[in-house]
DNA sequence: CCTTTTGTTTACCTATCGGTTAATTAGACC
DNA sequence: GGTCTAATTAACCGATAGGTAAACAAAAGG
């Protein structure tokens, strides 16, 4: 994953479990980094430098209450890969068409 | 990465914008790896590792005519990304729904 | 058989990934 | 100020990614 464009950084969050996991996570609502890690069988770093994959990503924002770092899910990346994802609807829907797709 | 399950590995093949770029290529139809490899500032063997991760994420297929490896775009695993990414529809879609979202 | 074309395989190299432990920052609380 | 909790940063590690050049394999075509 050594590029640098959006989808790439995008699709490069979504291809870890324990991000997807995350993301899962914080489609219930917000969450702190301890309840985000809880679940998890690795270390508080571990899930941190998740989480600041998933930022650069785009996918989540993180506030701050005291000494608490809220996390908040930001679907809008996901909406850029789905739309992606569609240009190839025809090619797994139907048997053939021609497709008219544009560039990655 | 460094994951095994499918949607780790689909999502990871389209974390590089050379392999999608060769997915819209195989888009308009099958073709060999030099053709493939035509529009790309890279050498073949990294184009034949590229679509090494793509025949392993399973969204490619090769055939043998002589000499000739031609590949085939498949489709199939993009809609199983596309029903992963589907789920969180409601969170770039409307303002706030309660999520009904099952494990990844 | 030799050569050409097509493509893969084999080292190899550097950079990044995913994880760890240990140290550090930052705020709450007494 | 001292201490507890929350979280990040730093340093390190082994494994993988993405690229190269060079060697190899396999079929076509003289």
């Amino acid at each position: 994953m050594g590029a640098e464009d959006r989808l790439s950084v995008v699709f490069g969050a979504l291809a870890d479990p324990t991000r997807r996991a995350i993301l899962a996570r914080l489609a219930e609502g917000p969450a702190t980094v301890n309840e985000i890690a809880e679940p998890f069988a690795m270390t508080l770093p571990a899930v941190s430098k998740h989480l600041k994959v998933l930022e650069r990503a785009g996918l989540i924002s993180r506030g701050r209450q005291a000494q608490w770092r809220p996390c908040k899910l930001e679907a809008g990346p996901l909406r850029e890969a789905s739309d992606f994802l569609g240009r190839y609807r025809p090619f797994w829907q139907g048997p053939i068409q021609d497709g008219a797709l544009q560039a990655s």
